[in-house]
RNA sequence: GGCGACAUAGCCAAGUGGUAAGGCAGAGGUCUGCAAAACCUUUACCCCCGGUUCAAAUCCGGGUGUCGCCUCCA
């Protein structure tokens, strides 16, 4: 498939370097709050990319981190009176709980900086020793103008981000570019490390080029995360990992846009967030998902409930696709299919390979997206008459498939009780004797309790709303 | 100051040289006891001005507007 690189600034062929095992690092939370639909986006969509090339018959190995040792984690955790690594615990916990409900996958391994200071002391070692970095009262700095590709990933000139006079000044960095690998203890109640520089922990940078070096090795085939990461996250971790194995770090460097709230920048340090969890209060992580994935990963996208509306209905669109398949399958016909639903099978293959074509092309999910709608017209006119079942079972299990690479439609089937069966019955009675009120009735006790009607050619339907 | 992204119908959104996908919402129709769902029909001088080209939403130049990175941030 081609991805868009950043490093190179061109869509590019995706070429492994071991087809074997596909190497992907994604940067993951800082544990200290739930996560807001700005975070969400890069999990969502790079986990869309590892369900894409899995379903093609590749074998990924997904990483992605947790920052559990961080100023902000303090911080929560004197707020709230527990140790850090509650606080990390605890939002570990509910990460997994509002990715979960957003149809992430978990990643092979989620390492966390805390189980990784081995990792993290030796990698600082080695770059201390080759001369890349140098201490100074107990922490040690990375000196940025010593890796001569400094830049290369954000395209930033080094001296002109010196003018830009915004880079903290500091008395004990020899450089103001150059940034932190090990901060010493400030206080005796800080949660430290011991060091070869004394009682510290890890700057941010370093975690990422430490664990991604332990869990991938010294090259990676793809390093994802948002774009504000690219600098100088990512920058310092391609000049930490490159000056420390003397190899390039990765291959394939991919950066989502974000999401605004009333087209401007959604922040934790700017609050005006909306978590994932309270997003959860009035919508299924499907819809978030879903819109999510309408629009380009590179793109910036603006987050307002009448678009959360908008993409909840086109959902209902596959939805429904879905659950009248679902529904042919209980009552369509035994024969076996007939010449047009043979050609009906023969048109849903062509928009797979669309959905293929367009997942290819740097994992546009909009288009694949049109695709899957192309589906869905396709099956509504072919069932919209009835069907067989042989039918509703080929084609459901072509639409599911290509839903589920992006993530959709996962939700388990609901289990109607005997009871709403019962009443669905009552009124198909009801009907037949033409008492219009009882049907009508009970189609409202029904629609109270959260269930839908449809009177298809093939009998009722009841639908969970 | 340096670097970068974006501007397509009421809304969302693809499309990067050959006179505009898809979805939502709206309108009309078919189906239905009525609905729902579905199906059919219906809505664009692609921000402005120049240029290149037989041909530009698409390339180049210049505007205008919006946003972002350079500071913890997905």
């Amino acid at each position: 498939m081609k991805i868009y690189n950043t490093l190179t600034r061109n869509k590019e062929e995706f070429i492994p370097i071991d087809p074997e095992q596909i190497k992907i690092y994604v940067c993951g939370p800082t544990v200290y709050n739930y996560f807001h639909i700005g975070n969400a986006r890069p999990f969502v969509v790079f986990d869309t990319l590892r369900r894409y090339l899995e379903y093609k018959g590749q074998n990924v190995k997904f990483i992605q981190n947790f920052t559990d040792v961080d100023d902000k984690i303090i911080n929560r955790a004197k707020v709230e009176g527990i140790t850090p690594k509650e606080v990390a615990d605890k939002y570990i916990e509910e990460y997994f709980k509002d990715a979960g409900a957003l149809n992430v996958k978990k990643a092979d391994v989620h390492p966390r900086v805390s189980e990784h200071m081995d990792e993290i002391i030796d990698f600082v070692k080695t770059l201390t020793d080759k001369g890349f970095a140098y201490e100074a009262n107990g922490d040690v700095y990375f000196s940025a103008r010593k890796f001569k590709g400094y830049g290369k990933l954000s395209r930033q000139n080094i001296d002109d981000l010196d003018s830009g006079s915004r880079i903290e000044v500091d008395d004990i960095k020899r450089d103001p570019l150059d940034f932190a690998l090990w901060k010493a203890r400030k206080s005796e109640d800080e949660i430290a490390w011991k060091s070869p520089w004394g009682m510290g922990r890890p700057g941010w940078h370093i975690e990422c080029s430490a664990m991604a070096k332990k869990h991938l090795g010294e090259t990676i085939d793809l390093h994802a995360g948002g774009q504000d990461l690219q600098f100088p996250h990512h920058e310092n971790e391609i000049a930490q990992s490159e000056c420390c194995n003397g190899v390039q770090f990765a291959k394939y460097w991919m950066h989502n846009g974000y999401i605004t709230i009333d087209d401007e920048k959604m922040s934790k340090s700017k609050g005006n967030f909306f978590t994932v969890r309270d997003i959860l209060k009035d919508y299924d992580g499907e819809v978030m998902r879903f819109f999510l994935l309408a629009g380009h990963y590179r793109n910036p996208i603006n987050f307002a409930d009448s678009l959360m509306e908008q993409a909840k209905n086109s959902l209902g669109r596959l939805r429904n696709a879905k659950s009248g398949l679902e529904h042919l399958i209980a009552n369509g016909t035994d024969e076996p299919m007939d010449d047009e639903e043979k050609a009906a099978i023969a048109e849903l293959e062509q928009y797979k390979a669309e959905f293929d074509a367009k997942m290819e092309d740097d994992l546009n999910t909009a288009d694949a997206i049109t695709a899957l709608f192309g589906m869905v017209t396709a099956i509504n006119n072919k069932i919209k008459n009835g069907a067989t079942k042989e039918f509703a079972e080929t084609a459901l299990a072509k639409f599911v498939m290509l839903a589920n690479v992006l993530g959709l439609l996962f939700e388990s089937e609901d289990v109607i009780s005997d009871e709403i069966k019962a009443l669905a019955e009552e009124r198909q009675q009801a009907r037949k004797d033409k008492n219009f009120a009882r049907a009508d009735e009970i189609r409202d006790i029904l629609k109270e309790r959260g269930y839908s009607l449809k009177d298809t050619q093939m009998g009722v339907q009841i639908i969970k709303d």
